[in-house]
DNA sequence: ATCTACGATGCCGAACGGGCATGGATTGCA
DNA sequence: TGCAATCCATGCCCGTTCGGCATCGTAGAT
């Protein structure tokens, strides 16, 4: 059994289709279809199932699948261990859109100055996007909100973010001194699509509060949402670091008094995936924002 | 990096040279040299230190020597795990050898009729020798008595045995209804040596009664201590199924009134290693001796 | 100073892996 | 029904690789 025949074996499940395969293997059909015909001689029995248009894996080929994974990634990250010397290489960093513009830049700043040498690569998707790509290993971490449906990943809570809320600058709210959740309890909300998990811990927080927000209108972008508060479409409620950020004059930011909605930020690994020494340090810098 | 390169690499840091590991692995040695050579420039540094006599491994080295081992005992288990049709295959037990005679004969009378197709393979060994043969993956299964030093194995208890006082037949106390601990405290003790843990057994309960056994003559058999006793050398403690199985008038054997001597018999596998359908099936046989 | 042990290197042949061309089987469509 | 398309297997060929033999360089040992 040979390291490249897994690799092969691998691609071929992943493709269903052994001409396919050799296309994103860049190698020839024949050459892949004799490489499966060798390891099937080797443990006895075959791995594919030929069917006229597609292989499907075989008892004993999803028994090698979930094996030649594991030993494949153990091998990877044998060489990335290696060659490992803590200060060049690559971070896979993923963030939902409601925490990338905000939390990262001033953080990669001080890291890149820090580790000149190191290539930062950032994947700004949802929530379970970023869920199967730390599974994966595509991502070296991810930096979500909770909470976070258990998977076998671990989950490190960052700290805990206050929810603001927005108003037009003109809003009645505004001159009030105190404003409470029964203020707000009849405004439209304007808030973000539900692909957005901000969007699920605000709704969340009105639930625990018996109270459903009215006329939403939903958008796929935080500045969206604000343009939208800004114009009179309704409040809504927005972290803390975006609000800070924030300096259009048309709205204004209110925290609300009483128990404050927060959000809860949470650094995501994969403790079966070799963290390298530049991983591990960007994770302690961001350990720093507790 | 590729699987052949890693065994070559292992046998080279087990052998502390590569002429021997070359001979050991049945090639030539510059053949090996180079192999080594194109490792090391794929990690792009040297994986050994070479020194006048003999080969060391370098930070790079020790890592990837841990890695290999997880790499090729996983790829070993892969197709151990593909092939196991849970009818064919080798079993290799480890026992101690105050268990052995005793106790596996039967065992493997019966599992042999259900699987006449397994190759079983006994080891015969002292209780570390075998802990460490467990640890390596060397066998599949222990055989020993408690207490087991913690390692990163798995042991559970299958059951507890009497340790029975042996007499000659012509002793005084051979006609005593009631023997107690206090009847022996002073007689002159027939022990196996301390390469076996029976020794250990029953010293220790000696401890916990307060007295250490007189005169001790030490062999490395169960059946020498026997005869010796037959021979009025001294008296013992064996362990039940010995002593069923003694049929020799010469001497008697007798419990032990109060608290009984007993040692704990334990089942020892290694977790991070496969263990075959056949192996789990004969596991389980020895459960059914609880 | 010479010998011995050990790893590295030059050179060569056999084996293996992969490419190209093609065959055989199945499916979809005319 | 027949033809084209798709897909995997096989025959043949070539380049690379791997391992063997001979030899070299070096560092302890005698």
């Amino acid at each position: 059994m040979e390291i490249g025949q897994l690799r092969y074996f691998l691609k071929i499940a992943e493709c269903g289709n052994f001409t396919r395969a050799a296309e994103a293997l860049l190698m020839t059909q024949p050459a892949l279809s004799r490489a499966v015909a060798k390891l099937e001689e080797e443990i006895g029995q075959p791995v594919f199932e030929r069917q006229s248009r597609n292989v499907l894996l075989t008892d004993a080929g999803r028994l090698l699948h979930a094996r030649a994974e594991q030993i494949l990634s153990l091998i990877d990250d044998t060489l990335a261990e290696i060659t490992d010397d803590g200060e060049t290489g690559r971070i896979r960093i993923g963030a939902i859109p409601t925490i990338t513009p905000f939390l990262l830049p001033a953080v990669l700043r001080t890291f890149s100055d820090h580790y000149p040498r190191a290539q930062i690569m950032v994947y700004e998707e949802t929530t379970d996007a970023l869920l199967q790509r730390c599974n994966r290993g595509e991502v070296d971490l991810a930096l979500l909100a909770a909470p976070i449906p258990q998977q076998y990943l671990a989950v490190e809570p960052l700290f805990d973010e206050e929810l603001r809320l927005v108003l037009p600058a003109d809003h009645e709210l505004a001159g009030k001194k105190r404003i409470t959740v029964d203020d707000i309890r009849h405004e439209p909300f304007v808030l973000l699509d539900e692909t957005h998990c901000l969007s699920e811990n605000v709704l969340s927080f009105c639930r625990q509060r018996s109270f459903h927000p009215v006329s939403m209108q939903r958008t796929s972008q935080l500045a969206t949402v604000q343009e939208l508060v800004s114009l009179g479409h309704g409040v809504s409620l927005i972290p803390a670091m975006a609000a800070t950020l924030d300096t259009c004059p048309r709205r204004i930011y209110r925290s609300l008094s009483g128990p404050k909605p927060t959000r809860s930020i949470v650094l995501v690994t994969n403790p079966y995936r070799f963290q390298s020494r530049l991983s591990q340090r960007f994770q302690d810098e961001l350990r720093g924002l507790r």
